[in-house]
DNA sequence: TTCTCATTTTGAATCGATTCAATTTCACAG
DNA sequence: CTGTGAAATTGAATCGATTCAAAATGAGAA
């Protein structure tokens, strides 16, 4: 009789309990740790939570004794649709939706490309930790999370401060694998397409403005070109360096460029396979077969550089190991001591061959 | 003196407050509605938070009364990186990201394969509510979710079951524009690639089966294409369906068999884009060209299809507008009544033309 | 000087669970 | 019948904030 009024807003832990006739302990062990709850107790409980419709334990009230989330955040200074969008993203965030499946973690999408919303995004998402994708705007994204104090690592981070644990790949070492690769097949014609440089830049760079770049990821791809050509007795000096912003109209004007000169290049270093995509686009749109008249090689190795026709060469990054350490340093709260580097490793497919004679 | 002991252990909006000397009700009002509070006080309970090393307040505790954590999850039955592996799924969070980009929700991303995990990570997701995408499990999906009792809407659910808030698009309706614009180029011999009709099967499928099919979606675009193609005097009893489970080899054994028939179809009414790429693929890599000696047509209008040599032709979900309206239901809370429906529309791109004579 | 009214600040209650030391229950040995 | 130890249960403290009625403060009017 009196307990129809408990219908009334909704079932707290301490309704069921009291409905049932048991302490608020008991009830609370019959969800979390039933184990250690009489078999016939339980039952009973179990029985009238479901008959007041309880939802069980709200995560809020268990959260805020245990403090574990058990998810991780990814975050960007991006638009969220990136994650979905950019193929290297993508890439990378497959590996990392993998691992989080095996232990159990949840994954959350942090990202704003406004700065204010980005720290409001920061600050309130619920997680243990971050993986902070650190292609652009790097410095602003690990600040914002430092403030959070929570674990994080940073990926694919431009900075050399030493102070951020971050994970990444051999940029320098790779670079001069594919310049080797493309230059013992014979080129000798190089022209290289790179991400970005610097901000709010697009075009020809020279050498100089290169070697002083503030992005050390597309800096080293390009000291790495460099070394590799100068054992080739190629002087970089000879080599032009267009700098897009990773997207087609960017690297459709870098083509333009590069193909209206007197002697265009035979082999094209793409600082990411997104660029060299385009381009074997926009050179088979032109009539240039890819790879008899022209090579191109990429870097990053996503899937969809496999999928197309011909397969594209590329330096691949372990994707799944370094999800693997970013996931783990995160959740375990060992950041890695400082820069970890990981090799990158050449898969050749049909996009590079000897230059026609 | 005394403060330094204060050191010790994590800094909470107490400790801030007593070591600003104000109460806990000034010191919470400084950072959720800094301007009820005097700017000296505000400014002083500031820098004393920032002298402790106070990381702002903590997300459990305002949780815990506010109540709504701002994010919503999608989950599906599949592991966590079918998220961005899968083309369907990928091009419908992207617009699901941008929705939530544009009103500061944040995305939580839950799934699993394994029964078991999948309704633990349900229960725990700290989301507002859900978006589920049903392809595959629906039923079980929606179970689970319901016992959470938040708000959520099932996306391309193989169910009919009014109960349930959901939203999906004019299956029977699309699948009749597509093969009606195959028809109206002059094709005749058609045969159809299938998503799944039932469990665990694959190869294929009789009309009568396909008519029981306990997959709607499929079950409906197989309706469609029938019913247009009768209306140009062809029998469903002569358009062959080849059930796949949407992957790269049950596609390719399906195509194997349509096309060691006496007379190969002309027209391939594929039940996805997925699906549909893959065929183009396959007959390409055999030789026939597309569309000169075959037309293939898709369903749903992924990005990828735009991307390709030919496009592909494809009814296209209008991915945005299901995403506005699912976000809009969970957020809200108000689900749609029942059963949404939203048309598809045909684009036509490269993959269909007029058969050869 | 006193009274009013608006602005700030306080302090205790509250959100919904978990946890653990203390207590009760129970079966069985002595 | 008592004593013992294991198993089950209790009840109160706790997690970290927000909220709001009540109290304090301050400025201006009478």
């Amino acid at each position: 009789m009196r307990e129809i009024e408990l219908a009334k807003g909704t079932i707290r832990l301490a309704d069921v309990a009291k409905a049932a006739g048991v302490s608020q302990g008991t009830a609370s062990n019959v969800f979390s740790r039933p184990d250690v709850v009489r078999e016939e107790v339980r039952e009973h409980v179990l029985e009238t939570a479901k008959r007041l419709g309880y939802a069980g334990p709200s995560l809020t009230g268990r959260l805020l004794r245990a403090g574990k989330v058990n998810a991780i955040g990814v975050a960007a200074v991006e638009p969220l649709a990136y994650f979905f969008d950019d193929p290297w993203a993508r890439a990378l965030l497959a590996s990392v939706a993998q691992i989080c499946d095996t232990n159990g973690t949840g994954l959350a999408l942090v990202s704003a490309k406004d700065r204010h919303k980005l720290d409001w995004n920061i600050k309130s998402a619920l997680v243990d930790g971050f993986i902070l994708l650190c292609v652009e705007g790097g410095e602003k994204l690990v600040q914002l999370t430092r403030e959070r104090q929570l674990p994080f690592v940073a990926l694919a981070l431009n900075d050399d401060d030493p102070s951020i644990a971050s994970i990444s790949v051999d940029n320098m070492g790779g670079a001069a694998v594919a310049a080797r690769h493309l230059a013992e097949l014979g080129h000798r014609r190089f022209a290289v397409l790179a991400t970005e440089l610097s901000d709010d830049h697009v075009g020809p760079v020279s050498v100089a403005e290169a070697t002083r770049a503030i992005y050390s990821t597309s800096r080293d791809r390009a000291l790495g070109y460099w070394q590799a050509l100068e054992g080739f007795g190629i002087p970089r000096e000879l080599v032009p360096i267009y700098e897009t912003i990773n997207d087609k109209p960017s690297v459709e004007a870098g083509l333009e460029m590069l193909f209206s000169a007197s002697e265009p290049p035979t082999a094209i270093l793409a600082m990411s396979d997104n660029i060299a995509l385009l381009a074997i686009n926009w050179l088979r749109a032109r009539g240039l077969s890819v790879p008899r008249d022209v090579s191109v090689i990429g870097f990053d190795g996503v899937p969809e550089g496999g999928m197309v026709e011909p397969g594209l060469t590329t330096m691949a990054q372990p994707f799944a190991e370094i999800a693997r350490r970013a996931v783990k340093a995160v959740l375990d709260d060992v950041v890695p001591a400082k820069r970890e580097m990981i090799d990158v490793t050449l898969v050749v497919r049909g996009s590079t061959a000897p230059p026609k004679r």
